[in-house]
DNA sequence: GGGCCCGTTGACCGGCGGGTCAGTATGTTG
DNA sequence: CAACATACTGACCCGCCGGTCAACGGGCCC
């Protein structure tokens, strides 16, 4: 019921509003705990306008999904000095994923370390997949030129995506004191010596101008 | 419903089946889509009966989680040489600790990273959070005698924690080709790379002989 | 004015599933 | 055998919640 319909600039308003008072309710109390009376009721409207915009409830979360995703790569992008050494690429994406994560707890608490959910769990980890792989391209060059220990790219890769994960997620559930941008350099510092040859090419890595 | 009741040997034995079916049906389909008749179906008894050993379909989960914990921590304790120097003792931590989770996939798909509801959160954080003040003992040893890089202690732990959760869960969810036991080496070496001081270092406590 | 589409309402439906309960069987003890 | 425990059954109850629907309002175009 909601498919090709096309929407006025009210419309469109309404249904931002929907999606941004289910994406509150789900980032506090999950996405079973809440019924789509406590979204319609948070945006102020009867319940059946919920399916004016949305055919049900998981249609909210696969336009959550979507959206973010595509925020998390673009900041991911535009962190990454495409002229610079692999370790140093990964580290710079790792930490701008963590600034991002953290300036959008709302929405990665309610994927949290990619469950919630069997029913989401295709479209979740599509995105860890998609990430994964883009770091282990990065990897694979790291080692060609010795840079990076030797060993299987797609393994660290998950090693990277992993702690980027569950470091926001530590940070999310409050179990880590620091605040989002030190916790975001110590990841910088931990993948890479997780995945540099040796700690001359780490500290080089982490260096602070992008002198190569 | 199901306290201080005294369960005959018959009891005993109904009640690990029930379990037993119970945690297969949440590995499959996870804890929400898993309905009381469906387990009591497993197990070939009637649904009253459920009620007669568990207060709840909750009560079953503290069960399974408390139970699993306790196995977990005996398989490190068992797998961790006293005498050896720290980042030995942490590799050997996270080997064991992986071996375990891919030999009880039942389990742990179950808790997956620690989610699987809100309402459990508190019960499997602790466990977590035990294992991280468990490894960041020893870290502070490996930084007080320089053989573990000089960062936050805790925050480093969080990171061996996470590391071996994340592996254990890509390998479950069948992402990673390789078998446990080269996973679990995999990720020692990881954990040890990461923590490292030097390369040096590193390489003692990977050394195949527990000679120090 | 008469269609027509978007937007909105809230009463209502239906079934699913957790939990109860009255009753029965089986076994043990005095 | 009476009394009392554990063990077991399945029909029944009931609240919750996702989803439907008939109706109405308003803006716009011909």
């Amino acid at each position: 019921m909601a498919d090709a319909r096309q929407l006025t600039s009210q419309g469109r308003e309404r249904k931002v509003q929907l999606i941004e008072a289910a994406a509150d309710l789900f980032a506090e109390r999950g996405y079973d705990e809440t019924r789509i009376v406590d979204i319609v009721e948070r945006a102020g409207v009867a319940k059946g306008l919920f399916y004016w915009y949305f055919e049900n409830k998981e249609a909210v979360v696969r336009d959550l999904v979507e959206e973010n995703r595509h925020r998390l790569r673009q900041a991911q992008a535009a962190a990454i000095d495409p002229g610079a050494e692999p370790l140093r690429r990964i580290r710079q994406g790792a930490e701008a994923s963590l600034e991002h994560m953290s300036s959008h707890t709302r929405f990665f608490s309610l994927i949290e370390v990619e469950n919630l959910d069997k029913q989401f769990a295709d479209v979740l980890r599509q995105g860890t997949e998609i990430h994964a792989r883009d770091v282990a391209d990065i990897i694979i060059e790291g080692i060609a030129d010795g840079t990076i220990r030797d060993e299987d790219p797609l393994l660290l890769a998950y090693g990277v995506v992993g702690a980027v994960g569950y470091y926001g997620h530590f940070h999310r559930t409050g179990r880590v004191a620091v605040d989002s941008s030190d916790l975001a350099a110590f990841v910088g510092r931990f993948v890479v010596s997780s995945l540099a040859a040796d700690e001359h090419i780490a500290r080089r890595a982490l260096a602070p101008p992008a002198r190569r």
